[in-house]
RNA sequence: GGAGAAAUGGCAGAGCGGUUGAAUGCGGCAGUCUUGAAAACUGUUUUAGUGUAAGCUAACGGGGGUUCGAAUCCCUCUUUCUCCGCCA
């Protein structure tokens, strides 16, 4: 959520850039000042009220060392009236400051200065195209029909275990999958991230967080038994690291990387684009997270996209980076570039990586801070990028490097495989 | 899953109803001494809110209660440890 001192003192500029998500939080934003102040005015109130209690027990206590009960008694009566008022403050208090964080958190991020206006996809900006078109084969099939052909990824059969969009990976399909996770977490860690293994479930305390709770409920899969949700993505338990946590200076950038799966209901899709690898309730994917001081999170952010330009030169993927516009960025962002692969038999871009700079949006519900030279405790930017997600990709080899008679992998991949082409 | 014990500052560890926001030790930081370092000595060392500031308020795993007053008593949840059971 944004942190009260910058809607407070920036409040303007905040909604100037609320706007660029084409929504007008003015009255939201001026709702929360009304409510800020009279929560701090009730405030100051009830400290004065416990204070005067605070001094009003030592005397009591004071009295009863010198033996002085009827004094005492008498202070006691005085003592329990100030509690019962106090109590009423309390609640009043509460109630404000639950109004507050509700609306808190109804607001988004407000979208850095680079970010264009516009409220649909239509209006994100191309800002980077590498690669050629794939050169086909005049029958060439999409992707879902070569996983059957080949029989390297089962989706009848993941209907049988589990249900639409979990998909049963077979034989070379099983190992590409293995070869493409090591490849990726290889590369991060050469590029300087350091590798953990979170779980995949996690509590609620954790999606608050990053900012899945309150906000996707519905997209996540919940255990209610143990009040547990399965991970949409690693950025979830990774980031979550260092909630409650206070940083030295100069362990900053922290750069993490991790494997898992990840789950999503996906509540309400349906149609010829989420068919096949194109969308899945359960897929893998490797994430680049990074804590880092806010001076440097948009050079930091650079150095992510550059990595994951990186891996879809080497994958030989043609593939163009999306600024989002404002509208189309996600609830938590300051900034969002997306990844696009151009999967040559559907004749469409498919997103196969979203890189973003939260600011300080995670780190104020996290509570993740660093300590500077002086003393003080400020706020950490985080970052996080798929490098990269599976299936898209998986269903982007497929397509663009099909032959008549096989798929060649790249070259990159030769030494994880164990095998060139299926 | 059963039985028992515990949770205090960066760490270790006292306190178990009334200047205890918290002894003591270690660590960290600053200083004295030294050419420099070590040692020794001195000082300092949680966080959040509010306020120009002094200050005030809150926090001893989380939540609730008893009391004029709670780190200290009670309830509850969570976590950890020990023993037993089960098990990749």
């Amino acid at each position: 959520m944004l942190t009260l001192t910058a809607i407070r003192t920036q409040t303007q500029e905040i909604i100037e850039r609320l706007a660029k998500r084409g929504i007008d939080r003015t009255a939201d934003i001026q709702q929360i000042l009304i409510l800020d102040e009279s929560k701090r005015a009730k405030q100051t109130l009830l400290e004065q009220n416990l204070a005067k209690g605070n001094v009003l027990a030592k005397e009591i206590g004071d009295l009863f060392k010198s033996g002085n009960k009827a004094g005492a008694d008498e202070k006691k009566i005085e003592s329990v009236e100030l509690k019962e008022a106090a109590k009423v403050l309390e609640t009043e208090l509460t109630e404000l400051d639950n109004q507050l964080t509700q609306k808190l958190y109804e607001i988004p991020n407000a979208p850095a200065a680079k970010v264009a206006y516009g409220k649909t996809p239509e209006e994100n900006e191309t800002v980077y195209e590498w690669g050629v078109d794939p050169v086909l084969p005049a029958n060439a099939k999409p992707h879902w029909e070569l996983t059957s052909q080949y029989d390297i990824i089962d989706f009848e059969l993941g209907n049988k275990i589990t249900g639409a969009g979990f998909p049963v990976y077979k034989g070379k399909g099983a190992r590409l999958q293995r070869a493409l996770i090591n490849f990726f977490l290889d590369e991060a860690i050469k590029a300087g991230y350091y590798e953990v293994q979170p779980p995949i479930l996690v509590n609620e305390a954790s999606g608050y967080g990053t900012g899945q709770l309150p906000d996707k409920e519905g997209q996540m899969y919940h255990d209610k038994t143990d009040n547990l949700y399965l991970i949409p993505t690693a950025e979830v338990p990774i980031t979550n690291i260092y909630r409650d946590v206070i940083l030295k200076e100069e362990e900053l950038p922290i750069r993490n990387v991790g494997y898992t799966p990840c789950f999503r209901r996906e509540a309400g899709s349906y149609g010829a684009h989420v068919r096949g690898l194109n969308r899945l309730h359960q897929f893998d994917k490797v994430e680049i997270v990074q804590i880092a001081h806010p001076t440097q999170s948009y050079e930091i952010l650079e150095s992510m996209l550059e990595h994951v330009k990186m891996l879809m030169t080497k994958l030989g993927l043609k593939f163009r980076i999306l600024r989002l516009c404002g509208g189309d960025m996600g609830f938590a962002s300051a900034m969002t570039y997306d990844f696009e692969a151009w999967s040559g038999a559907q004749q469409r871009w498919l997103e196969v990586s979203s890189v973003s700079n939260f600011e300080t949006f995670q780190a104020n519900r996290l509570k993740c801070r660093y300590k500077t030279k002086d003393g003080k405790n400020e706020l950490a930017h985080t970052l996080n990028g798929s490098a990269l997600a599976l299936p898209r990709i998986v269903a982007s080899l497929l397509e663009n490097n099909q032959t008549e008679t096989g798929i060649n992998l790249p070259e990159c991949l030769h030494p994880y495989l164990g095998f060139t082409s299926i």
